[in-house]
DNA sequence: GAGTAAGCGAGACGGTACGTCGCGTCTTCGT
DNA sequence: ACGAAGACGCGACGTACCGTCTCGCTTACTC
C-alpha cells in the first residue's frame, strides 16, 4: 500500500516557485549565476528546503531544463523525409530555447554553454549522467521506430543502422551549437536531412565501382 | 625590427612545467580536480606566475589541452572515403583521449566531462570561445579543401555543401563522446562516412518519386 | 521584549578559542605574526567563521587586547596622591603586559610595536576608532570624577582642568612607551604624580612675581 | 683615503622625486595607500631604484617624515614658561602636520595612523627604532640643557627631574593626536606648560600635611 | 486534542578555491 | 656600478559558494 504519511506534507507551491526563479537566473546569468543561495532568496525559500528536494545545484539545474522542455513527441506522416527535418528541427528549436533565452541580442554564448554545463553534470553525478542517458535512449527510441517504419516501407536502405543516422542528425546540430556556433533553423534542419537521405556521394557515376 | 628586450624575460621552461602538472591533475581528477593552487604547488612555482600566464582556470585548462593535442593534419589520398574515415577518426581519436586518459577501467564518464567544461570554459570567456572558434574553422578549412577537390574529382555531388557534411561527421562523435556516451573508434568513423557518402535512402527504388 | 531567535544561534565556545588562539600568536608574534589562516587553523574554526564575527584582522587584534585587558577600576581612597598614583601604575601595567608579553627577556621592541599598530588599526578603520576613544573617554570619566573630588575637598587647585592633568601622566605613559622606549614602573608612576601635583616651579621663589 | 669610485654614480634628482611622490601618497591616503610599486611609478623610476636606497618600505615611509619636518631649534629667551611653551608648541605643529596634512576636511584619523605606523616601523626594524630613539634622544638634550640652566636660575625646582616633565609635555600631545584624538594647539600647549610649572595641588593650604 | 514526525525559515558553520595585492628579490639589457 | 623594466617567489588577504548543521516554529496526520 501507501507508505502512511507522517508528518507535515511538503509544500507543492515551493517547488514552481524555485523552479521558476532558478530558470530566470540561468538563463539570465548562465550557469556560473545559478548560485542556490540567490534562489532561495528570490524565491522566498530558506536553503534547506532547496537541498530537501535537489540534493545538489547540479540536480537542481538539470530539473530547470528538463521543466523548461515540454515534450517533444514525433508524429509519423509516413513521408520519412519530413518526418526527419521535423523532428530534427524540433531538437534544434530546443536548443535554441536554451541557448538564446533571456539574451538582449546577438549571439549569445553564455547560454551555449549551459548546456555544457548540463552535460558536465551529467559527468559529476552519475545518477544525473543515468537519468540524461536514460531520457536520450527513450526519445531515440521513438525515432528509431519511425525509421524502421520507412525501412519496411522499402524508404530507407536495408542495411541501415537507424542510431547511426540519428547520431547525424541530432550531433550535427549539438555540434554546432556547442562548438562552432553556427545557427541552427528550420532550412539547416532540411538541409542536413537532404544529406543525409541523399548521400554525399556522386550517384551519377559509378560510387564505388 | 624586433621590439627591443624590456625587463627580465619569462621563463620558458615554467609553460613547460606547469602544463605538464596541470594535465597530470586534469587527466587524473577531472576538471574539478584541476586547482591552481595545486598545479602551482606540483610544478614549483608560486600562484602569482601562473595567473600571470592565464588568467584563469579556464585558460589554464584549455591551454592544456590545445597542447596535449598534437596537430592533426589532413591527408588526401585521392580516395575520399579513405580520406574522410581517417579524418574522423583522428577527431576521435583526439575526444577518445580526453575521455578516458588516466582512468582506471570501464566506462569513464568523469573525462567525458572535461570535454563538456572546456566548452562551458568558451561560453563563460569570450577570448576563449573566439580562440576555440577559430581553430575549429581553421581545421574545417583543411577539410572543406579536401572536399572540394574530391568533389572537382567528380567522387562527390556537385551541389554539396562541405560544412554539412562535415558537421555529420564531427557532430555524430561529439554526441556520442558528450551526450549518449556510445564509444567511437574507426569502425564508427568508417560507419559513419559510408552512410554520410551513400546516404540513408534506398536508391533501388525511387528515392524520391 | 526580546527579539526572538532566528536561525541558528552562535557558537560562543568559538570566541573564546579564537581569542585565545590569537591572543598567543599576537603576544608570540607581534602583530605582523598574526595571521587569520593560522589562528582560524589554530582555533579549529574555518576562516568564514572568523570573518563572520571580526571583519578584519585589526577589529579581531582589537578584540584580542580588549579580552586581555580586565577591567580596571578606580580606587578613592581620599588621598588623591595615591589615588592617582595607583591609577598610573595600573596603566603601565597594562601597557608593560602588551609590551612584554611571551618575549624573552631584555629589551622588547616588537610588542611596542603591538600597541602602535593598534592606534593604527583605530585609524583604519573608523569604527575601530570610534570605539577606541570611546573607551578612553569612559575610562577617563572614572578618573576625572575621582580628580573632582579631590578639588572639592580643597586638595587641587580650584581651576585646575582634569584634563588636562590625565593627559599628562597617561600621555607620559604612552610616551615612553611607544616614542622613547623607556621603562615605565610604580617608581616612575609615583614620580609623575609628584611632579605633576607638585609643579616643576620653584615655589621658595616667587614663581610668577 | 675616499674610496674610489666605481661604476655611473647615483642620480641625485631621484631622491627628491621618490620622496615627493612618496609624501604624496603618504599624506593623501595614510599608510597603506603608500605602494612601492605605485611610488616608484610616479617617480617615474625603477623599483631596483628604490630598493638600493631604501631597504623597506618602512624606511621609505620614515625618510618622507623626516624629510618633511624641518629641523626645529630650542630657543632660550631666559622665560621658561615661555620657552617651554615654544617648544611644546613646535612639536604640537609637527604632529598636527601629519595629522591632517592633505586631507579634505574635519577630523582626520587617518593620518594619525601614520604616527602610529611609524613607531611600528621602529618596532619591526631595529635600525629604524633605534634611528628613532636617537633622534628623540637628541631632541631631548636640548631641552633639559634648557630645563637645566632654567633651574639653576632658580625657576625651577632643584629636584626635579628634566625628563619627567618633558614626558608630561610631550607626551600629552602624542597621546591626543594617538589615543584620544582631542585638539593639540597653542592654547593647549601652555595649559599644558602652566599646569606642569605650577602643580595641580592646591598650594593655599597645605598640600602634604 | 495531545503527540509526534516532518516541513520550513533563518542563519551559523566547515570547507575549498578563488583571484588579488604588495613586498622584496632576481635577471636582462642598456647607459 | 646604476638604472629601467618586468618576471618571480612568497604569504596573506578577503570573498564566494557549496552543502551541512542546529535552532525555533508550523502544519499536518495519528492515536
Amino acid at each position: 500500500m501507501n507508505q502512511a504519511q507522517r508528518g507535515r506534507p511538503r509544500d507543492t507551491r515551493i517547488d514552481e516557485r524555485v523552479l521558476r526563479a532558478a530558470a530566470t537566473l540561468l538563463l539570465r546569468h548562465g550557469y556560473a549565476g545559478l548560485s542556490i543561495e540567490e534562489v532561495a532568496e528570490r524565491a522566498g525559500v530558506a536553503k534547506t528546503t532547496l537541498y530537501r528536494r535537489w540534493p545538489t545545484k547540479d540536480h537542481l539545474a538539470v530539473a530547470v531544463v528538463a521543466h523548461l522542455q515540454d515534450e517533444d513527441d514525433i508524429t509519423d506522416t509516413g513521408d520519412i523525409r519530413r518526418d526527419l527535418s521535423d523532428y530534427t528541427e524540433k531538437i534544434a528549436t530546443a536548443l535554441n530555447r536554451l541557448r538564446s533565452a533571456g539574451r538582449p541580442a546577438g549571439q549569445d554564448n553564455r547560454s551555449a554553454g549551459v548546456v555544457a554545463e548540463l552535460v558536465a553534470a551529467g559527468a559529476r553525478h552519475d545518477d544525473i549522467g543515468r537519468m540524461g542517458r536514460h531520457n536520450y535512449a527513450r526519445r531515440n527510441a521513438l525515432a528509431v521506430a519511425l525509421i524502421e517504419r520507412a525501412r519496411e516501407r522499402g524508404q530507407l536502405r536495408a542495411d541501415l543502422d537507424p542510431l547511426v543516422l540519428l547520431d547525424q542528425l541530432a550531433g550535427a546540430l549539438y555540434y554546432r551549437v556547442l562548438i562552432t556556433g553556427a545557427p541552427v533553423d528550420r532550412h539547416y534542419a532540411e538541409q542536413l536531412v537532404a544529406t543525409a537521405l541523399d548521400g554525399a556521394a556522386n550517384r551519377k557515376e559509378a560510387p564505388r565501382p
